[in-house]
DNA sequence: TTGTAGGCGTTATCAG
DNA sequence: CTGATAACGCCTACAA
């Protein structure tokens, strides 16, 4: 491995002269020559500092860490691209962590921080609850949650970024109700997201003074959502829309439609929610709700970053991400 | 931050005591009294190793990097996941990064391996030719390639896990033709794995007598699938039976035979390659050839892993993986 | 303008 | 059996 010591050598200077010259201080104590110097010794030799020496001195690591309950989720992987290369441009690394949603594991990661391994984290936090953010608070580092809706709590670690998923399925169902639909389903987990689109979508219902139906399920893979259809579609009475609180469970739904001989849009309109890469890949295309999730993972990047440069602690920030309705063929 | 000095002050003892204490060296030196005076202050304290301290000593930081062309193309997910936990067995950390598939983000992110960052690699390595195997050499870096099918070369650094695509798309073209098909297209790209599996469909054609019908694309997108069906379905001798180098472009292809209010599999059957998510969730859902990739993944670190634990260098290592046809409703 | 000295937290090699 | 001591590569005073 080349080191400073080595670079020195060669350009006939002191070992911590070439570390000054190496951080090109605007305002320059070294002269030109030596400078020069040192630069073609670095260059010549394939010098690359080594980070683990410089995040030893320096505390810092430069890394960051990204948890996730599940990578082979289709709705994680474009946020963690957009963790990925936001950090890129801090010119941060990137490790990313699948957590399986479990407490225990989530905070068995936040352990990296304490081996000095990252600097701070991002992600998707279901286990830590609010009565974990007194322990997270005295671990004194920064995490950004990517959360379902805004939560006010205090804190001078804990940042948010969400999408309001309220006001998301709000608007998906009101866009059924505005293309005529009276009788509108919903088929939902009560778990953390999709809790909070099961009281958008009843705030709309109520709001036209229609009457929710709400068919609440266990987990929510593509199963689960033609389980549930199975039933919905038995009852003479059926609706003529559906709302899945996701795109799996949405996709479910069409098949169970399909195979009653149903068609999808005209007997009945299906809409899903995250606009997984395969809604639009299904026949008839998938109408659903963008989150941009790359953004987001943006977004959480940059307040992470806004903690990691500042040497003083500020209360706590909370940014809005975008949503929009996809409009495709199966409503 | 707690370090082992503290806890040598808190135990009485020296620090590198401490050090001794923790390592539980089976021959130990150190009596059990002291050991567990050590241990109690561990405990109390909340004492975690700075691994960057290790890593900096020991010259091994325990982590490795994951380098794929784009995580959110469906196919990698499980193969990072594959590796994630096969690391996890070993301690290891993974560092997943996005190269776009280009040969200079390539080389450059091996350099994390000079920066002191990472022990070594495992991923999919479009760029990096066979010409730069001598840069790689030089390099002393332990890599694992995941490859589609098995190169021949000389290396002590590179290794490579591997699933047969050619005899795998023999295969599932000779299932075609055993239902029946005789007048089977084939649609793919020219690159890597694509033309591996081109060559497959081509011996299998041949070997029966059978005239290959095949069409090249550029990329390989659901919409190049669909583009390059709807030309095949023009033509009124039409094949009863197409193959698509990858699910996407198969998916693509349904659609155009659905357009063309043809029916699938009676009319037309379909076959995709990579077993992606969405492959299970179109209707009818779609044959095609799973890979493992979480094996993969677990087999691509499990090799890495024989090279960071071995003190002397070896022969290269080539571990080929499973495939199998998974026969669904569009064939 | 540059070099010397000290230290970050750990491990390894010695004496004692 | 244990405690100094040195070293890993780098950075930051401070002194020269």
């Amino acid at each position: 491995m080349v080191t400073q010591k080595d670079v020195a050598r060669m350009a006939g200077v002191s070992q911590p002269t070439v570390s000054l010259a190496l951080k090109g201080n605007e305002g320059s104590v070294l002269p030109r020559a030596t400078v020069n110097r040192v630069m073609s010794a670095v260059e010549t030799l394939g010098y690359k500092p080594n980070r683990l020496a410089q995040a030893l001195r320096t505390n810092q690591t430069n890394t960051i860490a990204c948890l996730i309950p599940d990578i082979t989720n289709p709705f994680y992987p474009s946020f963690v691209r957009g963790v990925q290369s936001a950090a890129e441009a801090y010119a941060y690394d990137v490790i990313t962590v699948n957590t399986e949603g479990s407490r225990s594991r989530e905070l068995h990661y936040l352990e990296l921080a304490l081996q000095g391994r990252v600097d701070g984290f991002v992600g998707s936090f279901f286990g830590i609850s609010d009565q974990d953010i007194q322990t997270v608070e005295q671990m004194e580092v920064p995490i950004v949650r990517l959360e379902p809706s805004h939560k006010k709590i205090d804190s001078f670690w804990l940042d948010d970024v969400f999408v309001d998923n309220f006001s998301a399925m709000k608007k998906l169902t009101q866009f059924l109700i505005n293309k005529g639909h009276i009788k509108i389903a919903i088929i939902s987990g009560r778990g953390g997201p999709q809790n909070v689109r099961l009281s958008g979508y009843k705030a709309a219902m109520t709001g036209e003074n229609l009457e929710p139906r709400m068919h609440i399920v266990d987990k929510f893979t593509e199963f689960d959502g033609y389980n549930a259809s199975k039933a919905i579609l038995k009852v003479s009475t059926h609706p003529t829309a559906i709302i899945a609180a996701n795109d799996l469970m949405a996709i479910g739904v069409m098949r169970a439609i399909n195979e009653a001989n149903l068609r999808i849009p005209e007997d009945i309109a299906v809409a899903g929610f995250d606009n997984i890469p395969a809604s639009q890949l299904v026949y008839p295309t998938l109408t659903t709700v963008e989150r941009y999730q790359d953004r987001l993972g943006n977004l959480a990047v940059n307040l992470l970053m806004a903690r990691l440069k500042s040497k003083e602690k500020f209360p706590r920030q909370v940014a809005e991400g975008d949503y929009k309705i996809i409009e495709r063929n199966s409503t």
